[in-house]
RNA sequence: GGGGAGGUAGCCCAAUGGCAGAGGCAAAGGACUUAAAAUCCUUCCAGUGUGGGUUCGAGUCCCAUCCUCCCUACCA
């Protein structure tokens, strides 16, 4: 009898993986690939790698997609699943501006820290795939990938207000930004206008929204996604101003409401907005305008419930009506209601129809026709009344489109993208600018691909200039590029954002040693698209519209063969953890609690404090680090916890108290091996393994971990119970079982019962269906829907002896007439009685 | 305001429309032990947030309602 001796087993076996190259993925082209098996591609989202190491929240969904890819294996799929690192960023890069350590060097022992962290927890990688976004190797075919979507005319620069932190001393995305302040860090930020490389996502905004519909995502990503890109259709007109030689355009859903168009409201950066605002009215919207240049979009939605603005002094014609109407000159306002970033920064204010305007035509006093009745139907509009409208809109589209004052119009809250940062630690971008007398003279060309990648060059000062030009600019000898037909360029010193990296890094692993092409078209065909991703809900957006944009423009190139990445995506859920409020609410750090059993108290005060369940952070002290987790009960324990916890895509809190649970099944089950083996097969333990075979393999199939592993405890627990031993061959076929789950313990479990094969390869055990269920079976049986006795009959008993068998047990508890007898085979008999 | 996911035992979590319980935690009792730990055995505990409806039969389907969590928000 020996123990289960964790510490000992598990280094044991992650050496024998490496050494074996047991998870080895062979792809075309390569020794060992085998052309007949189907492909299985499972891809977490890759980790930054930060100074902080491993989180117990990443190991979740790297243990499920783990299980998934060993079940896989011994399905006979060839599995990829690799790993790398999204590494560029900016806390690297703010690393080295206090430290003076270049990012290279902290992200390399970052990048060795996770990885062994990684391969300590047992993980099946392919790790001969491993990437890295900030190696030169990997980012020449980022620049590459650049170079694709610049040619089809999709990059382009342009002269922008952009959010600009000047903390960070970078623009940010607008995706960046929350409420006027970066994302990460929360520093304020600021528009500024500055040269910006941008992507034209908005051209594929139609194809990003469509294509959602086949694609096997949870609800409430696609519904992020579809809000994001915010398709909503409508009709643009133009107003033409009284008196005026200008026309504003404005965008509207509701073009049928025309007739209850009472004012009109550009936004305070309209551009048009100068050259109609009346002399009377030029400072008071002068002093708006500057007002609402210093507020973020945060304060102008916080005040949505008092709306402002200032009349501008001049009169728009509502074209619905004629000359001499006296409905048909409306006054123009401003107001920061009204957003210059969507449609086209004017609106028609119909009061009745639209709450907003509603407010802002009772805060100054406007009129509000009336034009829509009880039933929200259309009335006091001529030849639209009565109408729904939906029978409205296109009617009233017609008589724009036919008095050619304005079109069917579709409109989308996507933006562009901008796709440049003013940072050091980043791609640089493939782009030459031409020089002519020392000044640009907006001609932009493209590096060669033979002169991939373009190196980021090595500084000692990564910190942002002083006049805001990116650090990059203080390479003056990598900036300055000198043709070989004497034409001069300068290096465009912008870098990319951070999303490049992850926008087809999923493309790499399919080939990441090719030095001559990004990847081959045969390993792309063979094993795109990605069959099941698993990352966090965090990512909903950004990273994954980013990613499918890209895919798109590749698909279009015809370098890629499916036109979306990302078959199968679940979102696990957030690993949580306790935490303490006080009773002013303040949550306190967990090191300052006692107590048990709902009673907590602060250790100093004996205040009473409030259990909850909280993000893990720091300040709080609740954060959980899985090297302790591995130190103190192994990694098996850890991944069969996490996978435990309930299904996957649940956020649960971590719960130190549960850990003993899952480590006493690891022991109960290496007890069950290590007593010895039968000679014969016990029957009941025989039936009993075909039931667990069955399950797991269901449950994985549906991706249910946890109650997978309820499968296998209830297996063991009946194991522990026999008087009879398994035999050599049932342990050897548990050990399948449990290999996706413990694969260190598994594997020792096969060696123990004489398993010589590598066990990682095996193929699943089948199970009998005679073998699932008993000779005779006990069912219920109902009157009236109410248990009243239970009837005992053989498994396979048809309809007549089984409703025979009930009527036998029920015999004397039926008062009444029989009307009806329902008999479901094998499950139950139901007397309806009246 | 809009969208998404949920409410089952003291706690976490199961249950193709068919006996509410698979599994784990906690609790209680017992066996083993000089004792403790570990281990093993046994036991306790809810009628599924609330109100209707469909059905022979509803935790499960439909409607309404309450609560919790997440996302999003002057998007015209």
């Amino acid at each position: 009898m020996a123990d289960y001796n964790f510490k000992e087993i598990e280094p044991r076996w992650q050496q024998f993986w490496l050494d074996q190259q047991s998870f080895r993925a062979p792809g075309p082209g390569d020794d060992g690939f085998d052309a007949s098996k189907p492909k299985y591609y499972v891809l977490d989202m890759f980790p930054y790698p930060s100074g902080a190491g491993l989180h117990v929240g990443h190991p979740k969904g790297y243990t499920a997609t783990d299980i998934t890819a060993r079940y896989k294996r011994h399905q006979g799929f060839n599995v990829l699943h690799p790993m790398g690192w999204d590494a560029f960023g900016l806390p690297a890069e703010q690393y080295a501006i206090q430290t003076g350590t270049h990012p290279a060097v902290t992200t390399a022992a970052n990048v060795d820290n996770f990885r062994s962290q990684l391969q300590a927890l047992g993980f099946s990688y392919d790790w001969a795939r491993e990437i890295d976004t900030t190696s030169p190797d990997y980012y020449k075919w980022t620049q590459w990938v650049f170079k694709q979507l610049f040619e089809k005319g999709l990059a382009y620069e342009a002269e922008i207000p952009v959010w600009w932190c000047s903390k960070l001393g970078t623009v940010l995305a607008n995706e960046e930004v929350v409420d006027g302040h970066s994302e990460r860090g929360g520093h304020p930020c600021e528009k500024r206008p500055l040269r910006q490389w941008m992507f034209k996502i908005t051209e594929y905004a139609d194809r990003l929204l469509a294509d959602l519909e086949d694609l096997d995502w949870p609800d409430s990503v696609k519904a992020m996604q579809r809000e994001w890109i915010g398709r909503s259709e409508g009709a643009e007109l133009g107003f033409v101003i009284d008196g005026v030689d200008e026309c504003i355009t404005v965008f509207t859903t509701r073009p049928d409401t025309l007739f209850g168009a009472s004012f009109c409201v550009v936004a305070p950066e309209h551009p048009l907005l100068a050259s109609f605002v009346s002399d009377e009215q030029r400072d008071e919207v002068a002093a708006y305008q500057e007002q609402a240049k210093g507020k973020s979009d945060l304060q102008r939605a916080e005040l949505q419930k008092d709306k402002s603005g200032v009349f501008t002094g001049a009169y728009a014609v509502n074209p619905i009506f004629k000359d001499g109407d006296p409905r048909q000159l409306i006054p123009i306002y401003t107001a920061d209601y009204v957003l210059m970033t969507y449609g086209t920064g004017a609106i028609m204010c119909v009061p009745d129809g639209d709450e907003r305007d509603h407010q802002f035509a009772e805060k100054y006093d406007l009129p509000i026709p009336k034009i829509l009745d009880d039933n929200q139907c259309l009335c006091n509009s001529d030849f639209l009344d009565g109408l729904t409208k939906e029978q409205a809109v296109p009617k009233m589209i017609e008589w724009l489109v036919a008095n050619e004052i304005g079109e069917k119009c579709i409109n989308f809250r996507l933006r562009d993208w901008l796709f440049s940062r003013q940072r050091y630690w980043g791609e640089p971008f493939p782009v030459l600018h031409e020089v002519v007398d020392g000044k640009r003279n907006g001609n932009v060309k493209l590096v060669d691909d033979a002169d991939l990648p373009v190196s980021l060059p090595i500084l000692e000062d990564f910190g942002p200039t002083e006049d805001g030009a990116p650090p990059l600019a203080r390479a003056e000898e990598w900036v300055k590029v000198v043709d070989s037909d004497g034409k001069v360029y300068e290096r465009e010193v912008n870098s990319m954002p951070q999303w490049a990296g992850s926008c087809w890094y999923f493309l790499r692993f399919l080939d990441p040693h090719n030095t001559s092409e990004a990847w081959s078209a045969e390993a792309e065909k063979y094993w795109m698209p990605v069959d099941l991703y698993v990352g966090g809900a965090e990512h909903a957006v950004l990273h994954l519209l980013y990613a499918r944009f890209w895919h798109k423009v590749l698909f279009d190139c015809g370098l890629v063969s499916t036109s979306e990445p990302f078959q199968k995506l679940v979102n696990q859920g957030m690993v949580q953890s306790f935490a303490y409020k006080n009773e002013r609410g303040i949550l306190v750090s967990i090191d300052e609690v006692e107590g048990d059993e709902g009673n907590y108290t602060l250790i100093e005060t004996g205040e009473k404090v409030e259990k909850l369940v909280a993000k893990m952070s720091k300040s709080l002290k609740n954060v959980i680090n899985p090297d302790d987790v591995c130190d103190e009960y192994g990694a098996d324990t850890l991944r069969l916890y996490e996978a435990f916890m309930g299904p996957l895509t649940t956020s649960a809190p971590w719960n130190p108290r549960d850990l003993p649970g899952v480590h006493r099944f690891l022991q109960r089950t290496w007890r069950v091996f290590d007593s010895g083996f039968a000679d014969a097969a016990c029957d009941d333990i025989e039936r009993g393994l075909h039931k667990c075979i069955k399950k797991v393999g269901d449950d994985l199939e549906a991706m249910g971990y946890n109650t997978a592993i309820a499968a296998m405890m209830e297996f063991i627990n009946l194991a522990t119970k026999s008087k009879i031993d398994l035999t050599v061959e049932q342990g050897q076929r548990f050990s399948v079982l449990l290999e996706p789950f413990a694969p260190h313990l598994a594997e020792e479990l096969y060696k123990l019962c004489g398993g010589s094969d590598a066990l990682a390869q095996l193929p699943w055990p089948s199970y009998d269906n005679k073998m699932l269920v008993a000779d005779t079976i006990e069912i219920p049986v109902q009157v009236n829907g109410k248990l009243k006795a239970k009837a005992v009959i053989a498994a396979d008993a048809d309809k007549d002896a089984q409703q025979e068998a009930a009527e036998l047990a029920i015999a004397g508890e039926i008062n009444g007439t029989v009307r009806k007898v329902i008999v479901i085979p094998g499950r139950m008999v139901n007397f309806v009685v009246s």
